[in-house]
DNA sequence: GAGCCGTGGTT
DNA sequence: TAACCAAGGCT
């Protein structure tokens, strides 16, 4: 019996250990032709940009069951989708999903281009993603290389150049791997085999259907690669953040945060600026309260880690005066509101802190 | 090219 | 517990 190529292996051993997912077409229904609605293979693969399969899970399910079409999520307020967006994370992504169902709504008749390029001209679709949703949505043999495929080749081939230099060697490889036939299984089963076997610490090299071949396995410098240039360390930030809450039905003053930048086009309670020399815990803080009233500094302050700064906020709490009144892009949001607001995960512990 | 941009789980 | 990491894209 002569022995199969590693593209061949690979999927057959995914054949029979594909990971279900809501967004996957099974490889036994492929194999009869049938493949994923590319509105839900865009949907998820935008999702799943340096996101967890565990943590995507819900809001797709629950994106397509408000926005079953693209054409729907297109006509949809934008506000509609920050919400549903909201503790997901990075989230210009929902803007450019936005737009970019606008894009393919209404300049492109419904329809997701076909190819690579195409997908790349899309808002929030990049190399990436193009390749994702050319290879698994409309199998062309795109060489689809995300943090995974990176991972599984590095290893493999022993790739010691550090990332990101090794991207150009890794995609050239995957693109040497692809096979013309079920190109979008491929793409995925090598996903599915960094997410499961070729994990980045500890894989489980006993396991793998590319033990036999893997140079990274037999150095024994697989569980070491791939390299990466060092990472810099988070600096600290401090502000203080006001919970203004109405007397009668304790509901929350809440703004819109800036459309760009971090946090853009979300919700939060009025703030100081995050800065590393400011001290939130301090009274000059309360210099910048929505109002001057009667601040009261809640014990606990509130810790939180974005991608590049560490946070600690000190929450104040004040009850409106009767006659307060509502400043021009602030609005009310009552306590069976709250949970639906386009609130970020630092500003929903913000109000749990300020309300507890 | 390098900095910006969230969050939650794992080690 | 602090660090690391995840189906990256934009500027």
């Amino acid at each position: 019996m002569k022995t199969p190529t590693p593209t061949a292996a690979l999927l057959s051993w995914y054949d029979r250990h594909a990971r279900v997912l809501p967004w996957r077409t099974s490889p036994e229904d492929r194999s009869l032709g049938v493949l994923p609605d590319p509105y839900h293979v865009w949907l998820s693969e935008v999702m799943l940009q340096q996101t967890t399969v565990a943590a995507v899970k819900d809001y797709y399910t629950g994106f397509l069951a408000l926005w079953p079409r693209v054409e729907d999520l297109a006509a949809a307020p934008e506000e509609d989708v920050m919400k549903a967006w909201a503790g997901l994370g990075y989230y210009s992504r929902a803007r450019n999903l936005k737009k970019c169902a606008e894009t393919v709504a209404f300049e492109l008749e419904g329809r997701f281009p076909d190819t690579e390029d195409g997908l790349k001209t899309l808002p929030g679709v990049g190399p990436y993603t193009a390749a994702a949703i050319a290879s698994i949505a409309f199998d062309r043999p795109a060489a689809v290389v995300d943090g995974n495929v990176e991972r599984v080749l590095t290893r493999y081939f022993e790739i010691m150049t550090p990332l990101p230099d090794a991207k150009p060697e890794i995609k050239a490889r995957m693109a040497e791997l692809t096979p013309v036939e079920r190109p979008g299984d491929f793409a995925q089963a090598v996903m599915d085999l960094g997410a499961t076997i070729c994990t980045p610490r500890n894989p489980a090299c006993g396991l793998c259907p590319w033990m036999d071949d893997c140079a990274g396995r037999i150095a024994g410098t697989a569980p070491s690669l791939p390299r990466k240039a060092p990472k810099k360390a988070k600096p600290n930030r401090a502000g203080a953040a006001f919970v203004l809450v109405r007397a009668q039905d304790g509901a929350v003053l809440l703004r819109r945060r800036p459309p760009k930048g971090l946090l853009g086009g979300m919700s939060e309670v009025p703030g100081t600026i995050w800065s590393e020399d400011f001290d939130g815990d301090g009274s000059e803080a309360l210099t910048q309260a929505p109002i001057p009233a009667e601040w009261h500094k809640r014990l606990a302050q509130v810790t939180h880690t974005f991608t590049h700064f560490h946070l600690t906020l000190t929450v104040y709490r004040a009850t409106a005066p009767a006659d307060y009144q509502l400043p021009e892009g602030h609005w009310w949001s009552p306590p069976s509101e709250l949970a639906g607001e386009a609130l970020p995960t630092v500003m929903r512990k913000v109000v749990e802190t300020g309300l507890t």
